[in-house]
DNA sequence: AATGAATGAGATTTCATTCAT
DNA sequence: AATGAATGAAATCTCATTCAT
């Protein structure tokens, strides 16, 4: 029981290292010794817990996908677009606390196509499309608002993130009002 | 005279080659020796036109910024928010005509820190934000539009964009004038 | 005592794991890890017994020696051509009912040049040679036969345990009769 | 023509310092390096001829096969038995003259499963057997000899080859002539 | 005595880059 | 200018061995 909890746990560290590693330098750049020397343990150690190289940015990514998954999981009750204001603001507020994390995630997408941004994207646009399907129902959505709406949400908030991983001046956590105002509020019947 | 124009047009063959390659791929992937092959060339010929195999990478990135500023510098005249419109349709445009190319702008992101892709964003940012000014000189722009306008309308397009890349069923010319109609239609007094 | 015999009781089972493991794998691609595994234990406790993977290999050797050494001491009495025939029988037979223990030999053979194979048929030899210098005293042995033909008889016993290692249906204990037939029956005078 | 000459050249070059190490320090020890610095070329440009380490060893083996098929097609023409006597002659005098490449095929043995040195023994088992019922059709062999004759005659050669690469001080050209008289003269009817 | 996590030396292999032809 | 064989630096990964528990 305990030496399992530590297993757990020395993973994480592991992972946590490598998060901040490959948003530090890339992943490209990133070796598994230095991974290893920010996780303050031996390279032959790494693989004690990761089969690969690659699988150091699997486990960053399935560990992202766990927290979008929470995230999507909490929007709550209320009106629709009430729940879809929250979404909006808790993926940016998770993003936002998340900036390593959020890096890396370029990576993924630049160098494992076999780890599928594809999906978190779809899987956004799929829990949107259905909190406007409810807020049509509600009678809350002007009738002129495009199909395409759940992409421009998506659109918004990953591109606001983009920007601010290009330059942290870009002031995220502010962004997340005009997100919404203008991708939420903005569609109201 | 001819012999410049002929290595001119040599260097943007082998240029094209690493779009498609890279794109194809992904830059971590790709080898010296693939690019060299679909330009249907040497491997040690590459040399000749590009010092390095980062150096690909910065003229894909090169060429991008120059069809970038190209779009940027015809929006035209007429009123501030026709010509955001036109800019807004125009960089859409020219992504939708250049998937390899956008798609190789994720490995510039993720591969060269040194390639600036923020600057990139910056100048979109500054053009936009230009517009924004002048519209709201011509008393066009509804009052409350936030001052990060300029930002959500590139997260717009880049969101977009990157949607696109990530599935190609998400439509990216269809989505023009949705973004349009949120990001420029709908701040207008 | 006791705990001495159990020692001793330890060694020798994962020796015995050691002999099927190299065996199965070869010694090349058989790990510690591997005999650990076989004999049941935990990895580090091999070294607990064995100061080094390549002293499982010369442990295997040395309990060959062993069995060798105890087969050249019974071939009993009589005349040396019957001696001679008891002591080829008996090493086929030895062989054959250790198969495992026999294609290590291989191993040690190309792996282990410390480990001294040459020693091991000169030993053969040498016992096969005085038995016929006594058939030669008792008048038994044909005039002309080879000075060679300790050399030989050597070379038919371990050509076909080489034969039947590679194929085991070459047919090591019926091969027994045929090379006592042509090594030593016929050299009769 | 002229590079793919060099080609081969490069090759069999390769090929030559593979054998000469391999049979020096045994397969397992030896390293790539080693190799290349033997064939006097750099450890990356064996990889350009050999696509890994193993490969080299099954070049080993191939160069074998290709000696030992060459040698079993040349037995000429004449009564079975001489045919017999020359085949095991020539196989004696082919291995006297490749010493370190039969020294390798003990490794070939021990580390490549895969090699398939069973089919070599077969192969020879296969042409003596033809032999012996050639010779026993033209009324040449004595009736009594064992249907297991053929594993017999390669057990001959097989082990006296073991004996010498153990200890040169065994003369494997001597041995021929004992070799012959005892498996070949000595089945004569 | 037994364990097995941790170590790190060392080997294989790749591939960007060079350069003789 | 073009080639592609050769190079060797560098990275991944393995696994024998150690040692704290």
């Amino acid at each position: 029981m305990v030496k399992s909890v530590d297993r757990i746990r020395r993973r994480e560290d592991i992972l946590g290292a490598a998060v901040r590693v490959f948003a530090r330098k890339g992943f490209a750049a990133s070796r598994v010794e230095d991974v290893a020397a920010e996780a303050g343990i031996a390279k032959g150690s790494v693989y004690l817990y990761f089969g690969s190289r690659d699988a150091l940015l699997a486990g960053v990514f399935e560990s992202y996908r766990a927290r979008s998954d929470a995230v999507l999981a909490t929007v709550g009750d209320g009106q629709a677009l009430e729940r879809l204001a929250r979404l909006v603001g808790g993926v940016v507020d998770m993003l936002a606390a998340h900036r390593d994390h959020a890096r890396v995630l370029l990576d993924v997408w630049a160098s494992a196509p076999s780890l599928d941004m594809a999906s978190v994207y779809r899987q956004y646009r799929e829990a949107i499309s259905e909190l406007l399907r409810q807020a049509r129902a509600e009678g809350e959505l002007r009738p002129d608002v495009s199909e395409h709406h759940a992409t421009l949400v998506v659109a918004a908030i990953e591109g606001c993130l983009l920007q601010w991983l290009a330059d942290d001046r870009v002031p995220l956590t502010e962004l997340a009002a005009p997100i919404i105002e203008l991708t939420v509020e903005g569609i109201r019947a």
